[in-house]
DNA sequence: TTTATAAATTGACCGCGGTCAATAATGGAG
DNA sequence: CTCCATTATTGACCGCGGTCAATTTATAAA
């Protein structure tokens, strides 16, 4: 049978996080170094992967954190009203998806949860903003013709275009809410 | 003043290029090492590093080939009529972006040029891709009040968004297919 | 042909993520 | 308290991408 978890265990972990934070603080994501973050905490190389899968995993965990910070913020606000109102809205959180290409990187690849049993945190945040953006959507004058969800997911891929887009060297003359503004305008509010 | 460049030059890197392509077949774009590659070919490890900046770059050319392979074939084709038909039509290239995970992030990796100045393979396939579609939405009854670059940016970002849902055990129960077409006619046919 | 210079190649070496058999600490049963 | 099964920790080691000073090879000029 499962024996409870030792203090020591959760001490450890405990280490581990606030030392990678301390490094991410100094000199930001991309230069977490694994080694680095074992000096700080006093421990070995090995109690690292006892406690995290992979670096990746780490980065799953902080980053997914700092993300579920801004999706509190927008289910804190009332829901958007109009389309500039939802870019501006989702600013914060864009401007933070794309604080460094190593980071969204990050985020692109954990988007999606490999297997049903093991969605990660950064997995989560996907869902949670979904729901979130349905829920902005539902009882709004937006697309009547698509589901609230469709209407999210397609939020989600325009999102994530105009981050790629920031660092793109061919397109990142224009302003991300701008472009944020233009995308939402083109599939929430068409014309036709 | 620069000499031209040597016959041996261009010797090596075909060589470094056959050898990678055969590993590649063999097992797969993941399963590549840069030491299998030289040993097949028959060179040093530092000579790959003279060639290539460094493994993506590699990956980069290789993958955005495969990729521009696809995109002549569409060039081919009449522009299609219908949404079904583009999505149809798009398939071949999403199962090529999505043969391996490692291939997608790639591709995702190399989507947007770091700098004006090294617009690499994959990136430049990207723009091939926006300005093929854009070709076929021009005089086609789909959306009239957005341009037909614009139209293309989004048949793109939902493209992206396809292919990531396929890597995701959460919704890869659907048909990309199906997706991409549901993808499509909420995009370039809104039925406000 | 000889020589000078630029270019290509080499391989020992490094950084860093990740592994694993050995060791130590923990906490419940007797 | 003692014993011991379970769990946590350790650090030497490995794989592999990437570097660079030294060496070899090619080529233009004399």
């Amino acid at each position: 049978m499962a024996r409870a978890i030792q203090q020591r265990t959760l001490q450890t972990r405990a280490k581990l996080v606030e030392a990678a934070k301390a490094v991410i603080a100094e000199d930001g994501y991309e230069a977490m170094r694994v080694e680095e973050v074992v000096l700080r905490a006093g421990v070995a190389k090995g109690t690292f992967f006892a406690h995290f899968k992979d670096k990746d995993a780490l980065m799953d965990l902080l980053i997914g954190a700092e993300i579920d910070r801004h999706l509190d913020q927008l289910e804190a606000q009332p829901a958007p009203e109009t389309i500039s109102d939802m870019a501006a809205a989702m600013m914060p959180l864009v401007a933070f998806m794309s604080c460094e290409r190593y980071v969204f990187d990050v985020i692109l690849r954990h988007s999606g949860a490999a297997a049903n049993a093991e969605i990660g945190p950064i997995a989560m945040t996907f869902g949670r903003h979904t729901d979130i953006t349905a829920n902005w959507l539902k009882n709004k004058p937006f697309r009547k013709d698509l589901s609230a969800e469709l209407q999210a997911e397609g939020v989600q891929a325009f999102v994530v275009q105009a981050i790629s887009l920031v660092f793109c060297a061919l397109h990142n003359a224009v302003d991300p809410q701008d472009r944020m503004e233009t995308y939402l305008q083109a599939w929430l509010l068409p014309q036709t």
